[in-house]
RNA sequence: GCCCUCAUCGUCUAGCGGCCCAGGACGCCGCCCUUUCAAGGCGGUAGCACGGGUUCGAAUCCCGUUGGGGGCACCA
């Protein structure tokens, strides 16, 4: 038998990062057993549902490496309507359901709180289908419901303590659980790997697999991605489209490598593992059933880590969406006309080394391509202190003199006229660099004088000497 | 409240009875290198939640406590 794993995610206008993780896991174990991942977008809340949600959805998958035409699907839960209700309808027939009228405010009324679940009051009245008449499954009395799980061992649930829940609502439309369980059987689906926060779910899936006559899938719930207060990632207050990541100038790589290190490790003393050894190294039995904290410092190390792995050229080729603006990356501050492709790559070596995320390549070359720079007035305060003027000065004479053009001169010509005042490079090139780039820090100055040229660095330099007493 | 679940440095983890007075990585702190900042090199900081067992021996097994998380919809 084939092993058939799923992804079913409900649009929502963005990709969760705990998605990825939980796709990516999918997608490993799947090539691992010689199996079949199966996308399944679960479009059936029509309040969580967007066409472009959908696209959104291949294209973020295809962005950690899931590409389209890799896989089964996309499948769409709502297209699958008629065999949910046959389902519900075989249940009802088989006495495994039955329909209920009572309202959420009588049941409460009832049983005295919120949160102890369906009474059973309608179990035995024989009601038939009508108006504000639920279907609910009726869950055995006895024994207990035991999930076979790769990372968890076996959860058991007694089954007196499962309710008679809700499998079609008043309409006749099928709810999640049922749905659910319908989808993977008619897609063949033999292991679920998903979310912990599905495994109160699990029971009351597994005895509708059952009351269904299919053997239940093996199940793997791996550990919820938690925030720094270690609750379950959310996407009202945290961070977690993949889009939002993938636009700051994470690398794919560097995401997908850090993911699966949640809850994860390789054998060894390894982080940073190139993907294919991954997906060969990875097993669903070896992760952490403990939550794992979503560090983005620690992504931040993984993604500089993966930029400084890249050839220059490759970098050169991944920083242009924020060289140029796209239609989710604002554009940078330069006219697209001034901005200078050699100049760029002469320099792009240095900044490799200092950024960390993509979108940081901005700000360190601006000064390029821009007028005149864009001047940081903290830097500006800091580095132009008193006799900054006559520093200026000398300099301004002393690069106008300077036979040739290239760092090595500059270099040496500065630290002679710092000498002159009394100061080392490290202070002398402060005002240098703040007149030039506008900015404190930066890359190294001298290469940056070189590809910037003589005549906009002079002019740059005497603009800032006006601006000083 | 009920059900389920988790528990090694601040964080991600290695460890699956002796190799561990616990290893790596991120972070943080020093030092070196140095034209700023990075990168790089070197060093440091910090942990087996607690209490009982089991065992010659426990981070590793069992029980309990405490603490955290998830779930309890005619949402998915």
């Amino acid at each position: 038998m084939t092993v058939r794993v799923r992804f079913a995610p409900s649009p929502t206008g963005m990709f969760h990062v705990g998605g990825a993780r939980s796709a990516l896991q999918n997608w490993i174990f799947a090539k691992q057993q010689d199996g079949v991942f199966v996308l399944r977008i679960e479009d059936t809340d029509a309040a969580r549902n967007k066409p472009e949600w959908t696209e959104g959805i291949l294209a973020a998958l295809e962005w950690i490496g899931i590409a389209r035409g890799s896989y089964e699907g996309p499948y769409f839960q709502s297209s699958y309507a008629t065999e949910h209700r046959a389902a519900a309808s075989r249940l009802h027939e088989a006495g495994r359901a039955y329909y209920c009228d009572c309202t959420r405010e009588a049941v409460q009324a009832r049983t005295g709180s919120a949160h102890t679940g369906y009474d059973g009051f309608c179990r035995d009245r024989n009601l038939g289908p009508g108006a504000g008449r639920a279907l609910r499954f009726r869950t055995p009395d006895e024994g207990a419901t035991v999930v076979v799980d790769l990372i968890r061992g076996e959860p058991t649930f007694e089954n007196r303590l499962i309710e008679d829940f809700v499998i079609a609502r008043s309409d006749g439309s099928p709810v999640f659980l049922l749905a659910n369980v319908v989808d993977d059987m008619t897609m063949g689906i033999t292991h679920v790997v998903r979310a912990e926060e599905h495994l109160p779910n699990t029971p009351k899936q597994q005895l509708l697999w059952e009351a269904l006559g299919v053997k239940p899938p093996v199940w793997a719930h791996v550990p919820v991605v938690v925030n720094e207060k270690r609750q379950k990632l959310s996407k009202r207050r945290d961070k977690v489209a993949l889009e939002a990541y993938r636009d700051e100038g994470y690398l794919a790589d560097a995401m997908r490598n850090y993911l699966m290190l949640l809850g994860w490790a390789p054998a060894g003393d390894r982080e940073i593992v190139p993907w294919p050894a991954i997906e060969e190294e990875f097993r669903l039995e070896g992760v952490n059933p403990s939550s794992a904290f979503f560090d983005e410092k620690k992504l931040r190390a993984f993604n500089g880590e993966y930029i400084r792995a890249l050839p220059v050229a490759d970098f050169i080729a991944a920083c242009q969406p924020w060289l140029t603006g796209t239609a989710t990356i604002a554009p940078p501050p330069w006219q697209p006309d001034e901005f200078d492709a050699e100049a760029f790559a002469a320099v792009a070596p240095l900044a490799q080394t200092r950024i960390a995320v993509l979108s940081e390549i901005v700000p360190n070359v601006d000064f390029l391509f821009l007028d005149s720079p864009l001047i940081d007035e903290g830097a500006w305060a800091k580095a132009m202190k008193e006799g900054a003027g006559d520093l200026l000065d000398a300099v301004i004479a002393a690069f106008t003199a300077v036979p040739s053009w290239d760092a090595d001169s500059t270099k040496s010509t500065l630290e002679a006229v710092g000498a002159e005042h009394g100061l080392k490079l490290g202070k002398a090139q402060a005002p240098v660099r703040v007149a030039v780039t506008g900015r404190r820090v930066g890359l190294p100055l001298f290469e940056s004088l070189e590809v910037l040229g003589r005549e906009r660095t002079l002019a740059r330099l005497q603009a800032a000497r006006l601006r000083l007493p």
